[in-house]
Parts: structure tokens; C-alpha cells; sequence
DNA sequence: ACGGACATGTAAGCAGTTACATGATTGC
DNA sequence: GCAATCATGTAACTGCTTACATGTCCGT
């Protein structure tokens, strides 16, 4: 089975909320889908490139100053295309936890490292599941009910604040286990 | 900061607990690892070889009727080389989740398709929960307590369950959010 | 006899990251 | 005047997967 580029998907579905440049995509992305889906700037140029080349997208030059961007706005080819991926089916990506790996070879080490490396985890969590909070607040208080995006928003941000919670959660037992050990 | 290949920890991880072939690395990975660390064959074997010739690993060959099969040993050089990986703070790789990626553009679907997607996506998440389910009474049951693996796997394992479980209130959530808009 | 597990590998290609490169604008 | 942000892009490299390729052993 081919594996399609599913760049071409994040990227035609932040067009199709608004037309927008390529860094305002890439801005998109950090701030709202960072926890399960990143691009770098490497990857979303070419690939507006490529999808205005096969007519996904086109872009028209705007001045602010004398500082050009292109702002690129999604074709009607492009729609359908991106409504056809929607309805598919998602496949389930792969996921590699370097923490969870060490975690498994821990027999290997000290109980004083394992501690650190869940510590140290423990505090990214936190940190995580604190700008969880902050952007929902955001969301929750800034953009209208009626917006059609913001119940998909919020869901989407409920799905990282359990898998965060849980994380906490299982941090702290873990770390009870060890300590008792 | 220069990334570093992080199937060779996985590799030499495997062989810290005892000597294997690369076939057996492979079944470890899929009945142990699977759900925060997978290698394809096309990865492993190679692999193999790379930390043959850095001295990482040794090989001997073994016959096994008419079939042969290398079994691999990790070196003192090697053990060096992935305790110092271990001791390290763990870096957060990225991770892409295709139904997320839908979901958060899902303004642009039918209810229908929204409900489909999260249902399909509930069932697969029950058989993975089933599936740790089988893999703990297993390990419960089979390794003893004072294998030194033990508590760790288990650990693991725990991480895999608890986030299913989350994940799985999470579905539930958003299907009656969806129902009731 | 046949299917499934055992067992090992190569080749091709796409994906994705890091580093490199450049320059304007805005706010302090 | 300087730093941060806006804005766009290329080149080189590594990584990883899919598909290809081959053959044995064991149980039914």
C-alpha cells in the first residue's frame, strides 16, 4: 500500500478555513495543531509549490509595505480533493516515545536516573497540559459559538489535555512503584 | 542539534537482556514495543550490520537444521554506547495523528462522516486495549517477579493502558458532544 | 501438499529535518 | 540601533517504508 503524502491534506485544510501564506499556515499549525501535527517551513513552501503546479491552490502576490507574500487560496479541485481525504478512513500513524524505550531498558540503569527521566518528564508534562489550558481559555472566550471550527478546536484540545492528564497520572504511580521498590 | 539514529538504542537495548538474531529483535519489538517503538526489517538488519563493523555488536552463525541464523551479542563497547544513551534526558519526537488532523478540520464534514470516523477509531482502540490486556496477564502471570525486566514492561505497559483508557473516555465524550449539536 | 512461521536481506523512493541563505518591518 | 518577528526559500542529508527477493522448517 502507497503511502500518500498527507502534508498536502494539513495544508489544503488550513485553506480551506481562510486563503492565508505559507507562514501564516505554519503559524496555524504551531499554535493550534503542534500536539498531533507539525510541518517545517522546509516542507510547506515546496508543497504549496506543488500544489499550486497540479492546480490544488493558487496564490496572488500582496504588498504590505514593500515586503511581498503570497497568499494562497484553495481551487475548487483542491475542495474536492481535500473532502475526499476527509471521509477516508484515518490510519493510524506511527508513534516512537523515546522516554517509554528507556523506560523499557531501565533494568539497565539506576534507580536514581529512572527517577530523573521521569521527573524531568513529569515537569514537560505540566508544562504541556498548562498551555493546553491557556489556548483553550483562549478559544473558549475569544471566538463565537457560532464559529463552525471552534467545537472541532475544542475537541481536538480535549483529546491533548486527557492524553496529558493521563500521562500525570501514570507519572505519578510510576514513580510510587519506584520508590517502594 | 544534529539528530542521531535512534534504532541503534533500540537494537542494542534488546540485546542487553541476551544475545538475538535479528529476527527475534523484530518479534520483541512487535509483541513488546509495539505501541511506542517499531523497526521495519529493512531498518534492523542493516542496522545490525552498521554496529557490527563499529564494534557494537558481534555476530555468530548458527544452524538450526539447515537454516542459519546470526545471532548477535552486545560488546563492551556497545553496553558503553547505550548506557550513556540511557542516562540522557529523553528528546520528545513529533507525533502525527491522522485523525486528529481530520477531526480539526471537521466543519467541513458531514456529521455522519464525523461519527463514522470516531467510532471506526473507538474500535480499533478497544482492541488495542484488549490486546494490553492479554499482553499483562501474560507478563503477570509468566515472568516471575524477580526477573529484573519485569517492573519496567509493566511499566510500560501500564503507559500504553492508561492512554487507551483515556483515549476511549475522550471518544465518548466527543461522540455525545456531537449527538447533541 | 500447503500455509504459516522462521529467517535474512536489497533497492528504490519519498518524507522530513537541519542548516544555510536572505531581507524587510516593527517595537523598544 | 538592535532584537524579534515577518516572510520565503534551497541544499544536503538522513531516515524510514514499501516492495522485491529467496529459501527453510514444521505442523496438519
Amino acid at each position: 500500500m502507497k503511502k500518500v503524502n498527507k502534508s498536502r491534506y494539513a495544508i489544503l485544510g488550513m485553506l480551506m478555513e481562510k486563503s492565508r501564506s505559507g507562514y501564516s499556515i505554519l503559524n496555524m499549525m504551531q499554535q493550534s495543531t503542534a500536539h498531533f501535527w507539525q510541518e517545517s517551513d522546509a516542507s510547506v513552501y515546496p508543497m504549496l509549490k506543488k500544489l499550486e503546479a497540479e492546480g490544488m491552490v493558487t496564490s496572488q502576490s500582496e504588498l504590505n509595505g514593500k515586503r511581498e507574500r503570497n497568499i494562497f487560496s484553495i481551487t475548487a479541485a483542491g475542495k474536492k480533493e481535500f473532502s475526499e481525504w476527509l471521509s477516508l478512513p484515518a490510519e493510524d500513524g506511527t508513534h516512537r516515545d523515546e522516554l517509554l524505550l528507556k523506560l523499557f531498558f531501565s533494568a539497565n540503569a539506576t534507580k536514581q536516573d529512572v527517577l530523573k527521566q521521569l521527573l524531568l518528564h513529569q515537569k514537560k508534562v505540566k508544562e504541556t497540559e498548562q498551555r493546553f489550558r491557556d489556548v483553550e481559555e483562549k478559544i473558549l472566550s475569544q471566538i463565537p459559538d457560532e464559529y463552525e471550527h471552534k467545537i472541532f478546536w475544542v475537541m481536538t484540545l480535549q483529546n491533548g489535555k486527557a492524553h496529558a492528564q493521563a500521562e500525570l497520572k501514570w507519572i505519578a504511580e510510576s514513580i510510587g512503584v519506584l520508590e517502594k521498590k
